[in-house]
DNA sequence: CATTATAAATACATTAATGTATTTATAAAT
DNA sequence: ATTTATAAATACATTAATGTATTTATAATG
């Protein structure tokens, strides 16, 4: 079971911090798993409540406003108590000003206050693909902690932008990298890297005063 | 030379009417053509204004804070009197933090507070490009008088959203309706649509009471 | 030309979103 | 375990944007 805190829920959703704190403020996407209770505390939202935030993005990038999109969280929170495949086949069509929900047995207006020409079609289905996407990115980017002669070492691992596989990086020594096509692979190579630096230090960049 | 009333301005920049006039009121893009005077009166944006709107809702969208596009607006009208050629080269880069500008000869920062990792990158030419083409389809709505036995008819003519063509619509005369290829084709076809209609006239719908 | 209808700006208020300093939980270091 | 550093929420203020009623310029009609 997957759990974010504020900061990847930005990173996941697109969303700015503040806007994903000041939506919890005015009750409108509440963190399900876990709710602010104080300063330094931590909210944790569900992977449901990023469905709900990506849609929320979506709808007020197309130009609804914000008290049109409380009305369609509150239909897809009432239908869903999981995003299960039936519910991918919702779809949302609005040009900014009217809020359809089309379903397999029905299409039900959300709201509507000006007749309009519908233009976008948002298909619940595809934001959830997306996110899912989205998630696997980041869950790339991660960090480990590694045993090298009875040493712990913390490195951290992150998807490799040129290719498909994974580099890793030691926290604690400079310049000590490794690259793997699996997350095991690269897990082994940072390891041995590590013995070899053991073995063979190199001279450690001085950090100015601070030590 | 074009100039355009802020609803135009609106439908071809994706801006809202409302943030059209609040960032003409907080001075940000001020219609050059003609300011606001007062209730009814009317602004008009020349299309240099719209490359400035667009620029900022391009930015906007990209997470760029106000204060750090009114910069870039700011650089951008110091540096062109008209949209020329040369300046059809600039290039703004933006992780949502930092704004660039990359011109044939020089990097600029325009704002740094926080680094971070660019991934937006903006082409002025292609703002411009893509603003010709909104203004081309904007002007293909639009108000002709036809005349047809010494009589003058108003006509709208649009875009025909199912070819190439165009399409003309009789305001007076319900039905009358013609298509064409060309514009002038169009027109040619709406005065014989009209024509027949004096030869044989159908019945007039009732609006009610009003007439 | 006069009257009516419509469009557009204005005035004022409210909501939405963001900035920034502060507090405190959580993570990291020792 | 204790201390230090960092992350995250909070408090409060400000900016950005929007809603809505009103005024008046402009367009349409007779």
């Amino acid at each position: 079971m997957l759990n974010f805190k504020t900061k990847t829920a930005s990173k996941i959703t697109r969303l700015s911090i503040r806007q994903i704190d000041y939506w919890d403020r005015t009750h409108f996407i509440k963190p399900s798993v876990h709710e602010a209770s104080g300063y330094g505390s931590m909210r944790l939202y569900s992977f449901n409540d990023l469905v709900q935030l990506k849609l929320a993005k979506t709808l007020l990038d197309k130009g609804v406003s914000l008290q049109k999109i409380r009305k369609a969280i509150i239909y897809l929170r009432k239908n869903m108590s999981e995003v299960k495949k039936p519910l991918l086949e919702i779809r949302f069509l609005t040009d900014g000003e009217t809020i359809f929900v089309l379903t397999k047995n029905q299409k039900k207006i959300i709201d509507t206050l000006k007749s309009g020409q519908l233009v976008f079609s948002i298909a619940l289905g595809e934001i959830v693909e997306n996110l899912k996407g989205e998630v696997l990115t980041i869950q790339r980017e991660r960090r480990y902690d590694v045993e090298v002669k009875g040493k712990k070492y913390s490195v951290i691992l992150y998807a490799d932008t040129d290719s498909d596989g994974y580099r890793m990086k030691c926290f604690s020594i400079h310049g000590c990298t490794s690259r793997g096509d699996s997350v095991e692979e690269a897990i082994e190579k940072i390891k041995e890297e590590i013995a070899k630096h053991l073995y063979y230090p190199k001279p450690a960049i001085s950090k100015g005063g601070k030590q």
